[in-house]
DNA sequence: TATTGTTATACTCTATAACTATA
DNA sequence: TATAGTTATAGAGTATAACAATA
């Protein structure tokens, strides 16, 4: 007996995360930035110095796209990589005052998504989606 | 100021969704179907007829990539396109009895797929998630 | 005129393997 | 031996436009 798919969870998280993905894009697009390319500039805004291979973990995302992603922020200057003060291996990321810039101008697109998204949640409701979220096993 | 991701619904159900869908084509990848294929098989044998426009709404699937979904399914003999008794445009997708039988086999390895995702969440707190998610205002 | 399915196409994303330089 | 970053590449997923058949 199949399940059914409304009562899927791991089918609705699908549905959820692509329609979160896809909102995001096209919030962002006249940003010039990307969904995966916003995640590594904030996470790099947030906490400086992350290794590459530290942002690919938090985020997901395997360690050779992530060159992808920190080369095209590099470029548009929104991030540096800068040498690890004793591995000489590990390139830490860290947002520029340029990034952290357009991280504002950004700021009011991305909250518009997420309150679109969040529709008629409550502020508890929105707690308690968010903890349920982060106890889940991830990979 | 940006959002901390850690806090970010949007990333949080995007980062989800995306293991989600990794951990299901994991487990279905010995048994011959990806995630998207596998969800239109189980869409077309709970919900029996539904044109090819419906479970793209459903799925979230763009009505392009549902043809190719659905071309791959019918080749594997799992459905079979039928004719619209009144509408001569539109297909309707069913289930095959090998379709029903795949699913059958496949049932246990998509379930401990759900029970690891879901960890140590217990029955009510199953049952919130997928109320909150179901709540969500998609696209 | 609008809609369903279809094809073609381009772009993005994901995943793997192999290489280099370091540790 | 193992790890960080990098490159190359292939395959899967996403999105758009255009077309034929039908409504």
């Amino acid at each position: 007996m199949p399940d059914t798919l409304a009562g899927d969870v791991g089918f609705r998280l699908a549905r959820a995360g692509g329609a979160a993905i896809r909102n995001l894009n096209r919030a962002l697009a006249r940003h010039g930035l990307r969904s995966r390319q916003y995640t590594v500039l904030v996470a790099a805004a947030e906490t400086p110095g992350r290794s590459q291979r530290g942002l690919g973990e938090l985020l997901g995302v395997d360690p050779s796209a992530v060159v992808a992603i920190v080369d095209d922020l590099e470029r548009d200057g929104l991030v540096r990589r800068e040498a690890h003060p004793v591995d000489r291996r590990t390139r830490l990321v860290v947002a520029t005052d340029a990034g952290r810039a357009r991280l504002v101008e950004i700021a009011g697109s991305v909250g518009e998504v997420d309150a679109a998204l969040l529709g008629d949640l409550d502020a508890g409701e929105r707690a308690t989606l968010l903890d349920l979220l982060g106890r889940l096993a991830l990979d």
